[in-house]
DNA sequence: GATGAATGAGCATTCATTCAT
DNA sequence: CATGAATGAATGCTCATTCAT
């Protein structure tokens, strides 16, 4: 096989590391960590074996880097744009924004295979649920948590339930995610109609009491 | 090491395969499917590793039997309860059961684990995923799904979202099973509240509108 | 499984000994030695695992008795046929007469595949071979150089060589037997056209020099 | 233990392919195909028991690929000096070149123990059987026939019985190497002496009948 | 840096042999 | 005696990791 130009710059180097990452997700995405080769993640990336060990020193780091980068950038983007302080949005308002987030940026990427690999492979990589409990589930809870806790402070909506679970908001979401790595085959999941129905249910569940 | 008592009986033999399948569910659930060994397995079931072929033909089939029959009982009790006809449960009655048995006969048993494995591994196991669709997703929706639509026929509730998406109201389990898995050291879930909380809203959400 | 009958009487036992022999025959020579599995031997003779070793210690003794026991008494029958002291038969007609036996008694019978296993393992089983060097081999030779020697010693027939190489005799059933087992499918051989072949080749080669 | 030098170059590869081959030689002879162990094949060749499968696929195809390679280059090179247009030899000469060769390269190398190997385990491998069939047998039979055609046609010899069954050249070639195979410890087997009966008995038998 | 050949620990599976019933 | 469940050593094959080129 042709030898890859070397990666003399950090830039060059950056992008093979991107590579390796981009295939390695496929790889553990379609056969799960234990089952993976690095042999393929390898080929898939158009490097040689031994290359990926200068990248990551190990299977197992590989794919904790793998999981841990993913995320990082669209959650942070996610917590600007729904925090923003200019932005006072009621929180149905809030929560469709985040459904229609989760759609773009975790449902129909690869981010959900990320997602997948943490809920299947995390409880046996402990760093990586600590990570992902850190950085994206906290975080995600506390937007919610926060949205929902100025909600029911104005009273503009009975919100009570969402600032004790935030989870709730993410329920579907989940179902969703899961659904799609499971069950599509065999009985497609309308993910919109899905959020749709959920935030109708939870806009009828907040309205708050009427006024005498 | 001492030699097990032959099972001859037909009593025995069952009794020993649920030995196996026992000390399989542990390691697979520790393990993931590919990483668990059968020497582990064989020797948590305190059998020998030839016995473990004796009744079961590989590694796969194994795994299939167990998340195959663990969960297939559980269900049909559960419909048999809900579906008694004697039994005019409000809707909200039949949720808070169904809860209170996803609580004891899922999350407080060793069938969270299998939920988790089938959650983990379905994607690999196409013959698992089909079945656990037919045999356990189908049959759970469907139930939601029936009694929400008799209670949305007789406009005691507005229950038209859950007979769309019955699957909304199985989120907050998928959720709680899956916190319990990954995240539970980090941050312990109050699953009970969780359920409750879910309830109060779904009720509230589903007021009949007042009559005029 | 039904219990066999216990074999009680000598004649039992030695019925059931041979249905395992016969058993074993047919799987050693499918399969070869070490690839032949003494759980098919036992369910092909209708006896239980562990009865085998009733009869025979180890699955080497059970070979070994299995080529021993099977050929010594066709060889003896034709020793005293060829040599019955009344019969004074040429050398061509013994020859004939031998390869009439060698078709009648190995090609078409199950010893063909006890010869060809004696060919193919007993290389590896040198008991095996001194036994067949000794009771078979050397025997057969035997005969046939002293038939030869007596038909020299009458100058009726020029047979020194096979005197010297009895072997040359045996050589087109060796051919025969072999191209059986291995090359039939592809290119069946006339086995009597074959052996008369070689028969009228030795008959024109023995001709006696023409008295002046 | 020591790590073997990267074969980078074609060379290399081709080196060390056959070191494995022949080392897979000694341990399929020595214990035939199904007990032989690619661990003892490895060790012999000087390489790690991984390395073995860099160049063959399995066990199976070692053995064929073994069976394969080993024999096809003696024999063409025997079609070619025996077919050579320019010589005219007689059929007596070129059985004679014929018995020479087969002990040359055949006989006295380890060609044997692939012949050998093919008349042992040939019956369970249908495609080494059906290789050795079309390669070595059909055109080693063509070979002599197409000369003992050519004999009878001038009327040279009496060959006609090699033309329907050139096999009876090649018979006491197929003894010889059972022979020594088998017996040699125990009576030793003077080859070229049996080569040499059997050409006489040959030379005689094929005298054309005397002119008037 | 990049390569991919080499390594050998690791694991699923088989099967001769044992022995409790 | 007969059975066949149980055993565990043995073996083919895989693949993460190393390292000579």
């Amino acid at each position: 096989m042709a030898r890859s130009r070397p990666a003399r710059t950090e830039e060059d180097r950056a992008a093979r590391r991107q590579a390796i990452l981009d295939a390695a997700l496929d790889e553990f995405s379609e056969r799960g960590f234990a089952a993976a080769r690095l042999e393929d993640v390898a080929a898939r990336a158009r490097v040689a074996k031994g290359t990926v060990y200068l990248y990551f020193p190990s299977k197992h780091v590989l794919f904790e880097e793998l999981v841990r980068t993913a995320i990082s950038e669209p959650v942070q983007k996610l917590g600007r744009r729904l925090l923003a302080p200019e932005t006072a949005l009621s929180i149905e308002e809030v929560l469709q924004a985040f459904y229609r987030w989760i759609r773009s940026e975790i449902l129909d990427t690869k981010n959900r295979r990320i997602v997948h690999l943490v809920l299947a492979e995390g409880a046996r990589f402990p760093e990586i649920a600590a990570f992902y409990h850190r950085e994206v589930i906290s975080r995600g809870l506390g937007l919610i948590r926060e949205i929902a806790s100025r909600t029911a402070a104005t009273g503009a909506a009975r919100s009570e339930e969402l600032v004790r679970f935030p989870h709730l908001a993410a329920a579907p979401a989940i179902v969703a995610l899961l659904w799609t790595s499971l069950f599509d085959r065999h009985e497609p999941l309308d993910t919109d109609g899905l959020f749709d129905a959920y935030l109708a249910l939870l806009t009828r569940a907040m309205q708050p009491d009427e006024p005498p």
